[in-house]
RNA sequence: GCGGAUGUGGCGUAAUUUGGUAGCCGCGCUAGACUUAGGAUCUAGUGCCGAAAGGCGUGGGGGUUCGAGUCCCUUCAUCCGCACCA
């Protein structure tokens, strides 16, 4: 019988099926363990075969920790809204929806025929309404919670109120948008209308007039994480800074413990990394600088309130709302023209130009406050609006960027630390001498960072404080495919809808865009009314919403009284290995452990962090092929001869090459225009090919399809030959040339199983000694590397013990079912097989992973190498117990030493038992 | 500019624990066997130089050590992330 795999894996993937052996269950007599990908937006081009790599390898690990007795919750879902399918429908006609499904579909099939172990029972998809009730439901709760910064945790908004009825908020220490102080009558006294205003200052889910990234193409608010470059990072298209009203989440009032809950997480330090950027802490203090001739003040953030001696000027963003204000009359046609075209820059504009100066001055001074000096106050572009106060105190000698603008503009600067030389450069260092800085002068500067807190606040200036680089995200997307808000408006008033009215399902319509008087595409639904009456709020929200909490929906699927049970949620608890790619890096990992830090703090999920581990997969790379034209002709040119030519590089589709070689025909039959193409072959009459390494993309013609390879090769073929390429959390190219080596390696391990005639013929002699080695070797070596993740280095061990039984001609069940259970985990559908042929009535799944035993490791005798002056030159085999003193002999006694050593002398030698040995001449 | 990662045969890569035989495994290549045929299968060889003896060899330079891919210093290259963040 040859291994037939198309067979195999059909039979088996049906029986799983129907068998439901991929379903669970709680099931509190076994340890749980949770296994998560990161579910995947179901585009229209399918999956190429980078997509499952991470898949394979979390299937892999599921399947181990289910063969050491875990009871592994794996399963899988489609992140179903999204901005492809809308376009889509805006260009076709066709509803999202439609689409969608059309693709999920696709992406199952492909799904199932590479034999993952998931359970589909508990498939989530974020546009379904039995899902997006709970995203729905969580923006609910995040509307009627406050941040109470006191005590770190969200509290329902009735504690805020019984509050403010007591004693307004002059006592309560809340993470807010700007709000004035007010005392318990004056809130007692206002009307509903005004304290929902105030009210939502402090909800965590609240509605503002902000700066947000504006993408005229996309018709279409995004997150700061969804444009890159200053361009949007779906697309590509310009962004631009806009005032608009929208809903936001306050993340901001959980920086804190989203900073320090990195440090217990087994995530690489590098993504931490990235996260503690994007959260970006800065310790300094906020200081006030009054204003001369008027009673306005300007609030600063700095870091280096050590340098105010040396503050020569002040600059506020143009986007600060007191430019106006402190604009003289003189300066303000100058100071519009600036701030209009500081707005109408695009991000990308601006960052591109960032070496080019540019800033006017207001017309008005402040006073500084340590050295009493009248100091000019400018409005300029590098200052940011959302960071900070949107206003700088400017230290020309230790600031890289307010010494450019001094210098540009000629504005005075002050050396406050000794060490640089200004004339040159600012000394941005922390370190040095003050200097011209009156009762700070002598002091390091860490001192006098230390000292001038404290002046700051004995002199009520300012206070010490924490400042975060992380913006609240911006909610709404003004878009059709996605959650609609559980929200609708009553005399402009926003009114939450009640928990039973959930969910709020998406409304027909036959026309995506936005309206012609720039409305959200839900905008053109006429009578879309609650209550008959009042309008829905139109925008949807963003991607990250329905990715937030998935992972704990998984655990409860299906209940339609909950997110999901205390009982699941007992059970389950978090996600132990959560597999995914590094683009999720500050996105969807940031907002998800908001999401669930929220959850935490009102009681629906007891543990603060959703993903104990993380390992970011890889991405699999295209391998290109080239063909060079000789320039204005026909013809082309075979690699190594195209030197001699001018030529054009052209892309060739990979799947008309073969280990660079083209297949000319093929070729000729591409294009029309190739099909009388000449060529310059080489020495042996063929075409070669160049290659290159690049993203895998259509336009490049190098994308691989795992459809075709699971047809040609089978789906545990591709599942070794991904994981064999290379480490998982490193790029690689993909090549299909070298897939052949594991497809052989499967058809030499099926040998082992038959005779010459092709009949099953197993022993079920007991294995020797010999045999016992080789099984128990790979054991070992297939469980630590699993452990580690480096299922390159298993695939290796298979091949190499595949090798030694079939040397050994071992057919030996005892040895033969011990390699299927360890090689299971990666080819499942060759493992059922064999294991059911060799007489098991239970699938190989609930087998137990095999321990290994460490007396058929250990050997009698060593090979130690012979090193002279650290270089190794020949080996002997010497018994393992043997004294330092007797190897020494032996080796002095051997011939090879003898001729080596001839006329020299040895100085030392060198014996570690057991391992080598040195000798020095 | 800042932060992180990576540099090993023609190519993808291995060398875990503790510094101890560099190149496992696979592709490719070479030769052979079988075959009507080979883009099938099997066997052997394959880091580089050299006829061999031997020498050289983990991006470069330096150091520690009996011994360094591994530790230290320095330098170069590539990739990724962040980037007027006060």
């Amino acid at each position: 019988m040859n291994y037939n795999f198309g067979e195999i894996e059909k039979k088996h993937q049906e029986n799983w099926k129907r068998n439901q052996i991929y379903k669970v269950e709680i099931d509190n007599t076994k340890p749980k363990f949770y296994v998560l990908d990161m579910f995947p937006y179901p585009s229209g081009a399918g999956l190429h075969v980078g997509h499952p790599l991470g898949y394979i390898a979390s299937d892999i690990y599921s399947r181990y920790k289910r063969l050491q007795g875990y009871n592994v919750l794996h399963p899988m879902g489609f992140d179903a809204f999204g901005l492809p399918a809308e376009q889509y429908a805006v260009q076709t006609g066709q509803h999202p929806a439609i689409t969608t499904e059309i693709n999920i579909k696709r992406y199952k099939e492909q799904l199932s025929k590479i034999g993952f172990s998931y359970d589909w029972s508990r498939e989530v998809r974020t546009s379904d309404p039995n899902y997006f009730k709970w995203t729905q439901w969580t923006f609910l709760k995040m509307f009627h919670h406050w941040f109470n910064t006191d005590t770190q945790k969200a509290e329902p908004i009735e504690t805020l109120i019984k509050e403010f009825e007591k004693n307004g908020n002059t006592k309560i220490n809340a993470t807010c948008s700007i709000t004035p102080h007010f005392e318990a009558a004056v809130w007692n006294g206002m009307d509903e209308a005004e304290k929902d205003v105030i009210l939502m200052n402090y909800r965590l889910a609240y509605r503002a007039k902000t700066t947000v990234n504006w993408c005229p193409a996309l018709g279409t608010v995004l997150a700061n994480d969804e444009v890159k470059d200053g361009v949007s990072e779906r697309g590509g298209y310009p962004v631009i800074q806009k005032d608009m009203m929208q809903w936001q989440l306050r993340i901001t009032a959980y920086a804190k413990r989203l900073l320090t809950g990195l440090d217990n997480l087994e995530w690489t330090d590098s993504l931490k990394e990235m996260q503690r950027n994007w959260i970006g802490r800065s310790e300094g203090a906020e200081v006030y600088f009054d204003i001369k001739d008027t009673d306005e003040k300007i609030l600063v953030f700095t870091t280096r309130p050590d340098t105010i001696f040396g503050a020569t000027f002040m600059v506020l963003a143009p986007e600060s709302k007191l430019v106006d204000k402190l604009t003289n009359i003189e300066n303000s046609e100058e100071v519009d023209q600036y701030v209009t075209y500081a707005k109408n820059r695009t991000e990308r504009e601006r960052q591109a130009d960032a070496q080019n100066i540019t800033g006017v001055f207001t017309g008005s001074y402040a006073i500084n406050p340590f050295t009493k000096k009248e100091i000019p106050i400018w409005t300029a572009d590098y200052v940011l609006g959302g960071y900070g106060t949107g206003a700088i105190m400017a230290v020309p000698a230790h600031d890289s960027r307010d010494y450019a603008f001094a210098k540009h503009f000629n504005i005075e600067i002050i050396p406050v630390v000794e060490g640089g030389d200004i004339e040159k450069e600012s000394y941005d260092a922390k370190t040095g001498k003050m200097i011209n800085s009156d009762f700070l002068n002598g002091l390091d500067v860490k001192d006098a960072v230390k000292k001038m807190l404290k002046e700051v606040e004995t002199r009520n200036l300012g206070k010490r404080k924490v400042n975060y680089r992380l913006r609240d995200a911006i909610f709404s997307r003004q878009r059709y495919w996605g959650e609609p808000f559980p929200i609708y408006y009553k005399d402009d008033r926003a009114v939450p809808l009640k928990e039973e009215e959930l969910p709020l399902t998406l409304p027909d319509t036959d026309d995506y865009k936005p309206t012609e008087t720039g409305k959200p595409p839900l905008g053109r639904v006429e009578n879309w009314l609650y209550d008959g009456k009042y309008k829905y709020e139109l925008s949807t929200m963003p991607g990250f919403a329905g990715s937030s909490a998935y992972y704990l929906r998984y655990m409860d699927p299906h209940n339609n009284k909950a997110l999901v049970s205390k009982e699941a949620d007992a059970y389950w608890q978090d996600v132990d290995l959560y597999i995914g790619g590094t683009e999720h890096a500050v996105g969807h990992l940031i907002y998800s452990r908001f999401w669930n830090k929220f959850l935490y703090d009102i009681g629906i999920v007891i543990k603060d962090e959703p993903y104990k581990k993380l390992v970011n997969q890889g991405m699999i790379q295209g391998r290109s092929n080239f063909v060079y034209r000789i320039k204005n002709t026909n013809k082309f040119v075979s690699f190594n001869f195209r030197n001699n030519y001018e030529f054009t590089e052209i892309h060739v589709d990979v799947n008309m090459v073969n280990n660079d070689i083209l297949d000319i025909e093929t070729f000729k039959k591409w294009r029309p225009e190739f099909a009388d193409a000449e060529f310059i072959f080489e020495e042996d009459g063929k075409y070669h090919c160049g290659y290159a390494v690049e993203k895998m993309s259509k336009s490049k013609y190098n994308v691989v399809n795992p459809d075709n390879i699971i047809e040609q090769y089978g789906a545990d073929t591709l599942r070794l030959y991904e994981m064999f390429l290379g480490p998982l959390e490193q790029s690689k190219p993909w090549d299909t040339n070298g897939i052949e080596g594991v497809f052989r390696f499967l058809n030499k391990f099926w040998r082992l199983f038959f005779d010459n005639e092709g009949n099953i013929n197993l022993s079920e002699e007991k294995a020797n000694k010999e045999e016992q080695k080789v099984i128990h070797t790979l054991i070992k070596k297939v469980g630590e590397d699993i452990e580690r993740f480096s299922f390159n280095t298993t695939v290796a061990a298979y091949m190499v013990c595949a090798g030694d039984l079939s040397k050994l001609k071992c057919n030996k069940l005892e040895v033969l079912e011990n390699f299927l259970i360890v090689l299971s985990p990666f080819a499942p559908h060759i493992a059922e097989e064999l294991w059911q042929l060799s007489g098991h009535k239970t699938s190989i799944a609930d087998a137990e992973f095999p321990k290994y035993n460490s007396v058929f490791l250990t050997e009698d005798t060593v090979k130690y190498p012979v090193a002279f002056n650290g270089k190794t030159r020949f080996t002997i085999e010497i018994e393992k117990d043997m004294q330092k003193s007797e190897i020494e002999k032996i080796i002095l006694n051997d011939l090879r030493t003898k001729q080596r050593l001839e006329g020299k002398t040895v100085k030392k030698i060198i014996i570690v038992q057991g391992r080598m040995v040195n000798i020095v001449i």
